[in-house]
Formats: structure tokens, sequence, C-alpha cells
DNA sequence: AGTAAGGCGGGCA
DNA sequence: GTGCCCGCCTTAC
């Protein structure tokens, strides 16, 4: 077993939640876990992302609507996000409101 | 123990 | 809509 720390396994927990064709902020991950003002933290954990499909990192965007970053490239977050129905302009979420998953 | 870096957020000009 | 600043939390070396 790999051994984790606290906040990433809070996060991590919280990344399978999500259903598919949908996204989140990592505002909305550092929320869920106890501290609105940990996004940065949270971006941190699901870097890390030790568990990689259970984990859907790409799902997770920035609180602005843009895709954010991605260990992988940004370039394969947007592709994956498209596959499952996230459609993504530019670096841009569209329709991010509609598609934005609330905890 | 202290420092540096990180896939951010929000506010203001 | 864009750009800049600061602030927040955590992890790793």
């Amino acid at each position: 077993m790999k051994k984790i720390t606290g906040f990433e396994q809070r996060i991590l927990g919280l990344l399978p939640m999500i259903p598919a064709g949908k996204v989140t902020t990592y505002a909305e991950l550092a929320r869920a876990a106890g501290h609105p003002k940990a996004a940065r933290a949270a971006g941190n954990a699901v870097n890390k992302n030790p568990h990689a499909p259970k984990v859907p990192c790409h799902r997770v965007v920035k609180s602005n609507g843009e895709v954010g970053g991605y260990a992988e490239g940004t370039d394969k977050k947007v592709k994956y996000l498209a596959k499952e129905g996230v459609m993504v302009k530019n670096g841009r979420i569209e329709n991010f409101k509609e598609i934005l998953y609330k905890f």
C-alpha cells in the first residue's frame, strides 16, 4: 500500500464520486475537504494522483472555467474531457456552470 | 527545522 | 476581458 498524506486521501476520495460528463473545481474539492482556501493544496494532492483512472483528475478544473493544468499535459486533459462529453474550447470549459458538479 | 514549489482563488485597476 | 498582486494550504527535499 502506498502511504499518502491525509489531505491527499481526502481529495482523492472525492474525485471518484464525480459523475462522468461533469467537472469540479479545485476550490470545491478544497471546500469539501474542509479547507475552502486550500485550492492549491487540493491541486497538489490531485497532481500526485497515486491512483490513475480511479481518480479522474482531468475532471477537475479551475474555478474560472479554465481547464487548469494536467500532469501529462493540459492538451491530454482536454482530450479526455471531450471523450466524456465535456466540451472544451480553447482551454476553457463549455457550459462550465451546467456541468459543474457541486458537492 | 526551514525553504522552495505547486495542475489555485479572489479581488482590484 | 486582461493583467497583476497577494494570500492560502500542503508536500517534499
